[in-house]
DNA sequence: GTGGTCTAGACCACT
DNA sequence: GTGGTCTAGACCACG
């Protein structure tokens, strides 16, 4: 799942992988989250690094602890909303200096972006008549 | 210039720099790059950093070194070229799997970049006739 | 244990060390190698200079870091043991190549290195019967 | 002629050169060298690197200078033949420990290098009947 | 002047 | 405890 070789921790991978579950609706506002033991387990990974990744989602304030009874996503919806933007929004900014960088244009950029995602995700709907 | 605080290494930052002058066309192919003591004032970090930047580009065989003389840009121009679309698609793709992961489709991803390509780079008055 | 007057870099003596180790069996593929730190006081040199060679090993393929772990032999024994007769047929062709240029034939060589091996490894005496 | 890029430097790949013309008898015992010049041409190299070998090669008595008129290769024919020998054994035992190092046996080694030898150098006169 | 190596020592992140 | 990074500074070899 994981990779382990990377420059980048894994209870960061880890991070991302939970926000991911939450702002994406797979890990629903006010849900209990597996425990640390089973998360571990799951992802192959030490206890203590889930813990770790835990921690930090905690203090951003994604999840909270009850005492004795597990972590719990936040029941702040909103806040799930505006992260999702956050991270959407950081994502791209990443890219487009990326891209700028290495010399291209905001138009070259805009199509190599369009022609990637119409590859890694075909129209399935292709009903005839199509897109028009 | 750099950022500091960032997991991840200066001389790997510094990587990415020199990579984008030189697939940006800002460094040419063949030209002599600058001496290791002068990026580092430049860039304001220690030589050693400097050097294992220059050392790990080396390796990729985007630079070669002359002895007692200087680093040098790869002549290959085709070994530039294909580094700039293979940087360009991985960021890329980096991107859409994020957008993925985060549970956006691939036509909320398509109008996000667009909206953010346009607002960084505005539009400049596209009039008939254009810029002269 | 190094020679630390000579050009070839202790970095570089330390990575002969240590694929000879992997190579002639005494570091088994899969197996954790000393610490930074233990190899360093061991061979005392700077741990700095042991991380070099550590590095350049693991860029050849040879070594991979588990976090916070330790390094580890590559598991690849086909590797290995290609590298073995790499290095083995390296050596040969830089004897031979030298040895021709200071005038030896052939024959002469090969009487020269079955001369050398004799005093060096002497035949222990090979009794019919042998060893036991 | 000469590898620009390995670590060991110029001026002693050229030594080795000039020590097996030397030795070899391509460069008698008595005879004037070429000049620096001429031969920084030849090899394509920097006059002080030329300067620098000869220096050295002087200082281990192999030449010798004569004010205006040159450098000369020593008369002393006993030397040249020693440092024949010398080297010869320098060079094999150089083999012999690296290929102890990397587990071979006395045996093994013989028999490669005999391999080797029977490749790079043909036997030329395979006379019928032959070496029998 | 150039790059390369090495040391000493500090600090950090991870598990 | 592990490895990774960075700095500061020294020394060297090369051209």
């Amino acid at each position: 799942m994981f990779n382990f070789q990377a420059t980048i921790p894994i209870y960061s991978q880890l991070m991302d992988e939970i926000k991911g579950q939450i702002v994406s609706g797979r890990l629903v506002a006010g849900a209990r989250i597996d425990s640390i033991r089973e998360l571990a387990t799951f992802y192959a990974v030490n206890p203590n690094t889930v813990q770790r990744a835990l921690l930090e989602l905690e203090r951003e304030g994604l999840l909270s602890t009850q005492r004795a009874t597990g972590k719990f996503v936040t029941e702040d919806e909103n806040m799930i909303r505006e992260l999702r933007s956050k991270l959407a929004e950081e994502q791209i900014n990443k890219l487009l200096t990326a891209m700028k960088t290495l010399g291209f244009s905001a138009e070259e950029t805009r199509e190599l972006v369009a022609h990637a995602l119409a590859q890694s995700a075909p129209p399935e709907a292709s009903v005839k008549g199509g897109d028009l």
